[in-house]
DNA sequence: TTAATTGCAAACGGTTTGCCACGTT
DNA sequence: AACGTGGCAAACCGTTTGCAATTAA
């Protein structure tokens, strides 16, 4: 996990290609599933593995959502989330707005502010509609 | 879980206190031994079950950060935090900045936003000074 | 050949929960 | 009496890791 020298394999780049391909923001589980099917025999933990080696390329962005379990962007550009409070769906809130605070925050501060996140929770569409409680 | 009326408790109420005064954004094991001082032969169970019971009363703030553990704040009026990615510590950023896009991703989206989490990640200043690596 | 990669399964670590005794109303 | 609360320990669950076999360079 130092200084390797990745090598190409099968699995980390299936991986990428189907996070590229997938606009829903998905959890290890739901990758490790979908990546099963062209590798019958795959193993939690490659899917682990690999999605940190993915991350440390900064390939992929680890979002560490409300919920309990992580979910992961291949859109490695600055961008906000819509989180659903209800069913746990991720979206995305289109361009990130300003970055006014920012210098603000890390003068009072004295960070040395490297990036930021920025999380709207409320309630996704279909939620909305599905109505109740 | 559900309905219940919540009784007063010496733990919950000193728990709750402990957190007013404390503005680092304590995890939930280090506000077990702050709190197993005042009571020696308590257990990890009652600070969980308590502090999701504060959060629920909107009394307390969880903060799902970046590291694996939560942090907790009783500060529940809207302000941003800086989070130090070398020691995880977690500041308050100050006042909240503008959210300015957040009717712009709501409309775009179709979300119904009931509340936003605006995280800035960076080195603090002590790490700063701790330099190297 | 040499080092990265993988499957497997056990371990990890923060959090949750079931059970039963105790405390508050 | 009725029900929330707490101690204890086991369970949970997403994630990590050690190991031996496999595979890419």
């Amino acid at each position: 996990m130092s200084e390797s020298v990745y090598k190409t394999s099968k699995h980390r780049t299936a991986l990428l290609e189907i996070l590229r391909t997938t606009k829903t923001h998905p959890t290890a589980a739901w990758l490790y599933e979908r990546l099963k099917e062209r590798f019958p025999d795959l193993s939690q933990g490659t899917v682990y593995r690999n999605l940190s080696i993915l991350a440390e390329l900064g390939l992929v962005r680890v979002l560490r959502s409300g919920k309990t379990f992580d979910r992961f962007d291949a859109d490695v550009t600055p961008h906000d989330h819509m989180v659903c409070e209800r069913c746990g769906r991720v979206d995305d809130a289109g361009i990130s707005a300003t970055p006014a605070g920012e210098q603000e925050a890390a003068r009072a501060t004295g960070y040395l502010v490297t990036s930021r996140r920025l999380d709207y929770y409320g309630i996704c569409p279909d939620c909305q509609r599905s109505g109740d409680r």
